[in-house]
DNA sequence: TTGACGCCAGAACGTCCGTTCTTTATTATG
DNA sequence: CATAATAAAGAACGGACGTTCTGGCGTCAA
């Protein structure tokens, strides 16, 4: 392991206050506002934790010289569930398992839509009205996966299953009665992942 | 409705550069950068160009007049449940749509972790095992709340409730007990998402 | 044919920015 | 107590940045 320097946890704090207020404005501002940010008030002393936060590869470089935050400055740690409270979180212990939401749950991002779920038909799977369903696009589906079908021109989030050699769509409530297409079945995407927002 | 502009479509193509840029670099570039990214000669026009698109709602600017993107600036395909069975739904796949779950779930990512959720103690509350909860670490929450508490030295995922004064957890899963902690209760954080990933 | 306007280029200017260097206070280390 | 490393402040400077103003085209209607 290369050296890790004394100043470890006094970044972490810096890349925390960084994060955010790159959260709230989407930008990284110049080392004079940043003065205020980080709470300190000499520019060199910024920009040498700027420095050090590149070099722990939290932050890139444009060509221009414009400072940039990189995909490690996204990621969350996952947690054990056997965490402690003391949660120190320090820089340079970053190998633990990090985890970009975006990147768990989407593996092609041209292929890949939200839609939010309205009503309770799939309550049962856990899939409640409100819900974000995150949606790969494509007509070829298995027995038991969630699809996202066009019945009558509307979207319907139901469970993909055989019965009788033709496909039909079961909805995980009992109040709602399973779909059996006459002719085919047009299938939009296959549910790979459920997002969920509280408050 | 207020005037558009005559310059709409060529806003658009800026804008699509914009975008692309951003994509890239995570960041909006000076005026001198942008007129490489654009493919004009002066700087004046530039800022002409973003103050367009700063009126029509695609950017803004911080206190310290530097431009920021706008929830506008990232539009990504949030379809509506009723849209036909056309969909196009062609969005470039180089949109900044990449870290636009991170942002609808995190709003303060220095203090926000991700927790695995194991057991069925919240299913009534459709949170199953497998599920990864997004939590934001505080030690405050309100009656109601879903909350991460640390009970006997390991976190737990309860509905934080109050019975006769005195505070308790209460999971959603009519086989599990109600834990009425004696002393004081410890909070880890707030349930403020839920993620769940398919196959 | 002449303005009026959209589109763009160029220059001028003052200010703020990033960099570097020097200095100071605080904390460890022995 | 001495020494060094760390953490930060502050000044100084050149250049880049954003802003504004002016001017040059092209086009379309009057």
């Amino acid at each position: 392991m290369t050296d890790s320097h004394p100043s470890a946890q006094r970044d972490a704090e810096y890349l925390a206050k960084l994060q955010d207020y790159y959260a709230d404005w989407k930008s990284i501002p110049s080392y004079a506002a940043l003065c205020d940010v980080f709470g300190i008030a000499s520019k060199s002393w910024v920009k040498a934790i700027l420095d050090r936060l590149g070099e722990a590869g939290f932050l890139e470089r444009t060509p221009d010289g414009m400072w940039i935050p990189t995909r490690e400055f996204f990621a969350r740690p996952l947690a054990e569930s056997s965490v402690p409270a003391g949660m120190p979180v320090s820089v340079s212990a970053t190998q633990g398992e990090y985890y970009v939401l975006d990147e768990m749950l989407v593996d092609k991002p041209s292929q890949t839509t939200l839609i939010p779920v309205r009503g309770d038909s799939m309550v049962e799977a856990g899939i409640h009205d409100g819900d974000v369903a995150v949606v790969e696009k494509r007509n070829l589906a298995n027995v038991g996966d969630i699809v996202v079908a066009i019945v009558d021109g509307e979207f319907t989030l139901k469970t993909l299953d055989k019965e009788r050699g033709k496909f039909i769509l079961r909805p995980q409530n009992k109040a709602y009665p399973v779909i059996r297409p006459q002719g085919s079945l047009e299938i939009f995407g296959v549910l790979v992942g459920l997002v969920r927002k509280y408050r």
